[in-house]
DNA sequence: CGATTGCGCGAAACCGCTTTCACGAGCGGC
DNA sequence: GCCGCTCGTGAAAGCGGTTTCGCGCAATCG
């Protein structure tokens, strides 16, 4: 048990400044209507004293807890992918910057029912940040309650949510336009998981920049992955077999675009003067790997400040709207 | 801001079960002296109800927040690594299991006077886990005031902190072992960070098994980096230049083993034929990469387990003895 | 110039839980 | 059979803030 010094409280300014404890309160919660002089005694006071709120008597007297929690399904990749912490880093930076704390929470959010679900539910934070969607039941239930929410990653149907997400249909349009302008004609495409919003919008991204192009991409042209290295690698096979003269892939990760890359070369072919690769996120691999990936980047740490910002701005009652942030193209050696 | 349904409180406990306030609380923080027949009672309201403590009202009262910091050096590779986010899940999970809440901090540590020391001065966690340990003027402050720590990594000096880490002298005598069990004559090391703890302890895995061998590396052997890939490419030229009949190579961590086969391999040489490699980490990247990596496996996960095992060993008050977990040689193509 | 309004401020209730304290009952010891 | 314990329990006092309420004052109005 941690023995914590003394501090001092509401009383030891009010005395030292000779005001009441109420407009110590006023002061350090921003109410205007204090006469400016008493304020600054009260200032004086706090800084003389070194004083510091109290978060847990705050909490319980005036309902909001300065806690905001970040919500991740455990069956999510957090473990495998640098993503989410970075994402996160973003988002802690800017809740601290405003005097709010992080509150990790990871769990299966397939029950309504858990630890999660019912902190949550019972408001102990002042709003929920969450890592993508899969089961809305939990959330819905939140939004009910008014409870401040922002998703990171687009969620999947109307807009129901506020959210913010990388602008995946745009670095589709960006990777597969890349391979158009190197001259390839026939460009495959690797998909990600596309019952997810982010593997569809790459997709999209890619049919976008054919039809841009003038021409219409053959089904043959595209082959379902799920992000994974052995997907890829099985994406890529196949293509090879179905698909005469392919030139070009853009694969939405960069561990397909690997895969294909490996299947690629057992075939005998080079990469890029056979077949040019373009892969999505710019990961660390995508620089460590022969040949290098040209890759889309997306601001990760600028994700989760994004949505940090839209959670602050929606605890002070503003209206918010979601956010969708750009993505660089990275050319490398592989297209 | 969230408006909440309002929720039983001990109150509607006590009149329900026919007991006072004071007998709830009880119950409900498991005091031995309450009669069973009317602690039966009070869970019976509690499961009716569907009672939740209210946290901010306990601690306030009790002292005690039910949080747990994870504190986080910005300057970390939090960006680039999963490997704190793994820990962290690890962390996480322990925690939830026993009803206490992971409190992320992310800030520079220099500084024993930013939000986050104050918050940890201040008492509003249970306790700390501080990631690696660069900076110890903060949690020296924080160790004098008896709060419960624990620090991921082992911590540079003597064994003042309560810790938990990889078995990194182990993984490196495995790594190192497997090169020679190949009959590789000439075994490199490229080592890194080595005036981190981490990087220190596997360089000496590797001495300990060319003592093991019955040899005496020469010093040309040893290379140093610092864990990027472009490092672990100049270490591998250094090595290639200076060392005559080279045959094996263990790299402090995966990233730079990739960088030391990019350059083998320009040089025209054949990874594991002429120059075997074993990284450490078993990253993803030790997967994908062509050829794959043999490498050391560390569960990260147990890691973080283990990290709030100890935690809570310690707010309950027992004795804790820091822990090493073991790690795995796992074999691939490339040694 | 007296009555009305409005503004700044303090007193005090309250948020929901923990813990001390004292009290009554049941017990063994003499 | 009386005294002194122990044991289980409830009343009540906080924990450290926030917020309502109303009061006293000066400015405004008729």
């Amino acid at each position: 048990m941690a023995k914590v010094t003394a501090r001092p409280t509401y009383a030891a300014i009010a005395k030292s400044a000779g005001v009441s404890e109420a407009t110590v309160s006023r002061v350090l919660n921003g109410d205007e209507s204090v006469h400016p002089d008493r304020a600054a005694a009260v200032q004086a006071a706090v800084a003389k004293l070194g004083y510091r709120k109290h978060r847990a008597a705050a909490a319980l007297a005036g309902g909001r807890t300065g806690f905001i929690a970040v919500v991740i399904d455990d069956n999510l990749s957090v473990f495998s992918d640098p993503f989410w912490a970075t994402v996160t880093s973003g988002i802690s930076r800017i809740l601290m910057e405003n005097q709010m704390q992080t509150l990790l929470m990871v769990a299966s959010l397939d029950s309504l029912d858990g630890p999660v679900a019912h902190s949550l539910l019972r408001g102990e934070v002042d709003g929920a940040i969450f890592f993508q969607l899969h089961k809305d039941g939990l959330i819905k239930k939140l939004k009910k309650q008014n409870l401040p929410l922002v998703v990171t990653g687009t969620p999947p149907g109307d807009n129901e949510f506020v959210f913010v997400d990388t602008d995946n249909f745009g670095g589709g349009l960006a990777a597969t336009k890349r391979l158009f302008s190197l001259g390839r004609k026939n460009v495959a495409v690797i998909t990600g998981d596309i019952d997810a919003t982010a593997g569809r919008q790459r997709l999209d991204g890619y049919n976008q920049a054919y039809r841009e192009s003038g021409h219409v991409p053959s089904k043959k042209l595209i082959a379902n992955g799920d992000y994974s290295y052995e997907s890829g690698k099985a994406a890529m096979q196949k293509l090879l077999k179905s698909v005469d003269g392919l030139d070009g892939v853009f694969a939405c990760n960069d561990v397909m675009a690997l895969g294909a890359i490996a299947v690629i070369e057992e075939a005998g072919l080079r990469v890029p003067e056979d077949i040019a690769v373009v892969g999505f996120d710019d990961s660390v691999i995508a620089q460590t790997s022969r040949p290098s990936l040209t890759s889309i980047r997306q601001d990760i740490v600028a994700l989760g400040e994004a949505a940090a910002e839209l959670m602050i701005q929606q605890i002070n009652g503003q209206e918010v709207e979601s956010r969708i942030l750009p993505t660089d193209l990275v050319i490398r050696e592989s297209a």
